[in-house]
RNA sequence: GAGCCAUUAGCUCAGUCGGCAGAGCACCGGACUUUUAAUCCGGGUGUCCCGCGUUCGAAUCGCGGAUGGCUCACCA
């Protein structure tokens, strides 16, 4: 390159004048490199107008490729174009802006003067070019699915509600596509998945944002196990593209996502850490153990919840390596398929990284009698107040009558995966835009 | 939703006991033809988050509010 004639453009970002020659560094998406301006190779008129820009301001210039005497490559500039003033004053170059509210309100800010931002997101565009890779490599077809719904289903949470005019009716935001991706196998389509957005009406947290992104995926004729496979690949695949290796650092944390990773069912783990065996109780036997050990449920309480609250309390916070938590009570799993050999047990399972749910999966309950029975119980719980239980979908019931595939199916918490993969603490870091209450 | 903490110049931050509002960077003027957090000389650009109160006097003390961060609760 040197001595080679360049043109380039970028924004100053910082300036160094000494009268009649001055350095400038000019950054652009690639990179920074040095301006070398004299007012002999410029001329007067050309070294005038370099003398009124300001740091912020975007140029273009000419000029040759040299190295200087402390050896840094730079561009002797011959020509210069002034391409757009900035009005406003950059933060300061030496602390950049650090105040996180302005960060996330004024990101644009926020990219310019602080380059590891930029970084955070151009791995958060691979790590999901490298999923979407995976799957199509493996014979996924990448669909799209209504964010739009008349049922919000696919999940317990609540939804936002939104109103079409030409309609005059109420739709709500999608909080899963998961009850679409399986009409879809009902279709014929045997293995697909969808990246994109769900909308939860609930609290913001440093993990939770009110919309994020979840790759979900399905395949026909799998199961559980070959869905607990295809995640730890994906994990292993997407570390070694993006970070370089399967091990990687969190937070200081050494996490090793080599697989295979172990397998607990929640049971197992509840009793290791807590010592109390909830196995076979009744509703009623389980909420009186949980109060003995003092984690509180409502007075409604299913064993299911019971269940899942001692593994919250109990277990969760020391799920660091990443694990599959397996075997999910019934209750709590409306859309999984029981297990042969236990009734009130699903063949479902949850991988935890860090103390987080990276992600949910399970064989698909494809019965459409057991899946409308559960659709009853969830209606119950939701008559007894419980907003997040799920709505009864009776087009989704219809689809499975005609029969659908057995299948395995999963989700996945592109946030969180991003977060994990580069060591960002909080779901903020890894949102261009995250939810802000209005200023 | 609850608790704790924070909010001072465009940015990063000081501000003692309640007594004229401060520094560095940025910006403006001047010097300087290989610097790199350039240097040197001169210039402070402000709704001290907002409101009410206490006081001769409030950035500072009290009460209420706004916004944000962290923790907890709910969830992925």
């Amino acid at each position: 390159m040197e001595d080679q004639e360049t043109v380039i453009a970028g924004r100053i970002m910082s300036l160094r004048t000494h009268g009649k020659a001055s350095f400038a560094d000019l950054m652009d998406s690639s990179g920074r490199i040095q301006l070398y301006l004299r007012i002999n190779t410029l001329g007067e008129e050309g070294y005038g107008l370099f003398q009124t820009l300001d740091i912020g301001d975007i140029i273009g210039v000419t000029g040759r490729v040299f190295k200087t005497r402390r050896g840094e490559i730079s561009v002797e500039v011959k020509d210069l174009k002034l391409l757009s003033k900035s009005l406003r004053p950059l933060p300061e170059k030496w602390h950049g802006l650090k105040d996180v509210d302005l960060r996330y309100r004024q990101r644009y800010v926020d990219l310019i003067v602080n380059p590891e931002v930029r970084d955070v997101f151009i791995a958060r565009s691979r790590i999901i070019q490298s999923l979407r890779n995976f799957l199509i490599e493996r014979g996924f077809l990448e669909v799209e699915t209504p964010m739009l719904n008349v049922i919000a289903g696919g999940a317990n949470a609540k939804p936002f509600v939104t109103h079409h005019n030409a309609l005059d009716m109420d739709l709500y935001l999608r909080i899963a596509p998961e009850l679409y991706l399986k009409r879809l196998l009902v279709g014929g389509f045997e293995r697909v998945f969808e990246i994109g957005k769900n909308f939860r009406n609930e609290g913001m947290s440093t993990k939770h944002n009110p919309e994020y992104t979840s790759c979900e995926l399905y395949q026909a004729y799998a199961d559980a196990e070959d869905m607990m496979r295809i995640t730890e690949e994906i994990f292993a695949h997407v570390a070694k593209e993006v970070v370089g290796s399967t091990k990687i650092t969190f937070q200081g944390e050494e996490i090793d996502l080599t697989p295979p990773w172990p397998r607990k069912p929640m049971l197992e783990a509840i009793k290791e850490y807590s010592g109390v065996d909830l196995s076979g109780l009744t509703d009623e036997e389980a909420r009186r153990l949980a109060k003995e050990k003092g984690i509180s449920v409502p007075a409604q309480a299913s064993y299911g919840n019971v269940v899942e609250e001692f593994f919250d309390a109990f277990v969760e916070p020391n799920l660091i390596q990443p694990v599959f938590i397996t075997d999910h009570p019934v209750e709590v799993s409306p859309l999984a398929k029981r297990k042969k050999d236990n009734p009130q047990l699903t063949d479902r399972f949850e991988p935890f990284i860090v103390t987080w749910e990276v992600a949910n999966g399970f064989t698909e309950l494809n019965d459409p009698i057991d899946q409308e029975q559960r659709f009853r119980k969830q209606m119950e719980q939701r008559d007894r107040g419980d907003e997040e239980a799920h709505m009864m979908d009776e087009d989704y019931i219809r689809a499975l009558e005609y029969g659908m595939p057995p299948a395995g199916g999963l989700g996945i918490g592109i946030d969180r995966m991003v977060m994990l993969l580069t060591d960002s603490p909080s779901i903020r870091d890894v949102l261009l835009f995250p939810h802000m209450r209005p200023r």
